[in-house]
DNA sequence: CGTTATGGTGACGTGCACGTCAAGAACTCT
DNA sequence: AGAGTTCTTGACGTGCACGTCACCATAACG
């Protein structure tokens, strides 16, 4: 199945359009944890699941620690319960942060149409004085 | 009226919780455009709308120079038609592209919400075990 | 009148997120 | 065996968004 398929670095950034180093880099940061063939570094299906989640928090401007520490707990097996404690309360507080931003996106849009919708009668009255 | 009140640099900051050094970056990079009293910068109301635009716009993860962009689409009295045109498109292609990012926002926050769920039920389970 | 507060302009430093060589190993093709 | 491709590990370079520091001006205070 291509669900268990591990890529080399290349079939990895074609899929994802990424750098190598951009790859290596995040392997330094901790972020992805290829499996090694010799020296070679080979991506599961764990650090495709991985990059999705880091590209989506990088396009909402999460820094790459940020998304660290969520992934951290995307991926949370069994733990202590102090920390797993610990765990849910930084991901609530993320949570609220992000809907905090969604709601300020939804705001952001719908200033922006307004702007738009002016910019375009501009454009209207400026076509009606042109035909007269 | 505090509409027109002019502020200087360091109310300016106090208002919103940035440095000096901040604000000067901002005016060299074209984004504010304080008054001067000799050599002093006054931030003026509009000067106070597109600070506040800015660093909304941080929060969402565009780069200065894009905000600026947006900024000046903003500002606009009355240009040229062939820009007006080409800004109203640039527009659209924002809205758009933030229109996505609030998707993927939302669906970001379910998933991170079904992830807590999860764990809020391991973390009831650790509990039932300790009772036992 | 000296000092403290506030503001100014360079100019250099910093953290992040990579980009860009350099040099070498490993495999493939001919 | 030689050439080419793909990969590796350093190590240094780069753009952005400021931080920090040195040094100068000006106004207010005691």
């Amino acid at each position: 199945m291509t669900e268990d398929e591990v890529l080399t670095i290349r079939e990895m950034c074609d899929a994802f359009n990424v750098t190598p180093r951009t790859l290596r880099f995040y392997e330094s940061k901790e972020l992805l944890f290829p499996i090694r063939e010799g020296q070679k570094r080979l991506f599961t299906r764990r650090d495709r699941a991985r990059l999705k989640l880091i590209l989506r928090g990088k396009r909402f401007g999460f820094s790459l620690e940020d998304i660290r520490q969520l992934l951290d707990l995307y991926e949370m097996g069994d733990q202590q319960k102090t920390q797993l404690h610990e765990t849910i309360k930084i991901a609530q507080q993320r949570m609220s942060e992000m809907s905090r931003q969604r709601d300020e996106l939804g705001q952001a849009i719908s200033e922006l149409a307004d702007q738009i919708g002016w910019a375009e009668k501009q454009l209207d009255k400026a076509r009606q004085t042109d035909a007269a």
